[in-house]
DNA sequence: TGTGTACAAAGTGTATACACGGCGTACATC
DNA sequence: GATGTACGCCGTGTATACACTTTGTACACA
């Protein structure tokens, strides 16, 4: 096994989780991972810590670190605050954007618009999040994007179907999103409020129902007795 | 030096840095503070991690860990975001408040009056800390609640002066803001909402012409005339 | 006098050994 | 058979030694 640094380990674990490749509530033993990394277990250590900082991962004393866990509670508290923030976030972003964030921005889109045409789900919504925390740090407001940076983390963790289309017509909403961003990159850049505001509202629209209908999914059948017979034959 | 234990120790480090007994900016040495606080490095490590997590501290690469600094960034910041997410929290909490959190609430109520009638600076201005900070207990809104600490932190820093006061108007302020608090607690109690946004935002007038008054005090007598005559004397 | 370099000191980062606590299992007891 | 208790294992918590980086200082040299 290579020899990661503290950083890698760092990012590695937290595109694992974003990813649900290591799923939510989750156990993560230390002598393992710092053995999968190659590091000793106090440096790994510290890097869980500060996962835990970031809301990643919860510690409880004697008993480890789990991956966050995502409740009920947790999800209606997400979905009413989401789009508050990102709202205020975006407003934010097209006040105080350098142009150097902006170019960030724009390469972390170009990653986004890749990852989708090529079907790489997991490379989309990892892009896809840095492209949102691009927008948080044009913000240049810590306190928001304290609660930004959790709301993504969740969201991220949610939408995980969203980059892997059963259907066209979910197709057509992946391209949407991708416009949909190209748009709200035009309006930072003109430095419209306004609009960006509106744009992120509609884009939180767009997530929204797709991340609904990943956790209430359509319902099974209600033709129970050919449901059945279709049970006994398999 | 008595043997400190890790939670101990996390929330003297805390209170010092509210305090401003430990002043913005300010290094934090491992080995002395471990030394202080009888244990080891490591664990003393966990706890700046900690620390740095939650926005106390900042941390960098072989330059270890300092106290969080207040530029003016970050105060312009800071009055722009907190009114905005104290009544979003205000609200919340109204709506979703135990009797328990609200028996917690009024305890802190009680110690905040009490240290503000005694003239305790340090312990009124962390007592009110834990008041709000209750508040977005009540919430359940971790999102909110990340952004309303880190807003706490440099609110109560920032308001260190307040609760010193120097003329008799300064001491009515102290007053007003402890019957704002108990307004505030009935309608949450009663659940009003909107209620107890408009005490939060009126409790958030008076504590913030506190807080600019700080940082922007009055000006010194322009009789520059007199001034160097008197700097001449000394 | 200013600049560059070597070296020493202080402080952070990492590895490792050991201590401690939680948890499951096996066995005893009612 | 159900409940309680002792014990051993596994994993986390802590202390300590050592490695590495940074930074300040002294000295050489242009």
């Amino acid at each position: 096994m290579p020899r990661f640094s503290k950083d890698d380990c760092y990012r590695d674990l937290e595109h694992r989780i974003l990813t649900t490749e290591l799923q939510p509530g989750s156990d993560l033993d230390e002598a393992s991972l710092a053995a999968q990394y190659g590091i000793s277990r106090t440096p790994l250590r510290e890097v869980l810590q500060r996962l835990a900082g970031a809301g990643y991962v919860q510690t409880a004393e004697h008993r480890g670190a789990k991956v966050a866990s995502m409740d009920i509670q947790t999800m209606r508290t997400f979905f009413q605050t989401a789009p508050m923030i990102y709202a205020n976030i975006a407003r934010l972003a097209a006040e105080n954007r350098t142009t150097a964030q902006l170019d960030a921005l724009k390469a972390s889109q170009r990653s986004f618009a890749k990852a989708t045409a090529d079907n790489h789900a997991g490379a989309a919504a990892l892009a896809n999040h840095t492209f949102h925390a691009e927008i948080g740090r044009m913000a240049q407001n810590s306190y928001l994007v304290a609660s930004l940076k959790r709301l993504l983390i969740d969201h991220t963790r949610l939408s995980q179907t969203f980059y892997r289309p059963q259907s066209p017509s979910e197709k057509v909403r992946i391209l949407k999103a991708v416009d949909q961003h190209d748009a709200m990159i035009a309006a930072i850049e003109a430095r419209e409020s306004a609009l960006v505001i509106d744009l992120t509202l509609q884009h939180w629209d767009l997530s929204r129902d797709q991340m609904e209908r990943f956790v209430r999914p359509d319902p099974l059948p209600v033709d129970v007795i050919n449901l059945k017979d279709h049970l006994d034959a398999v």
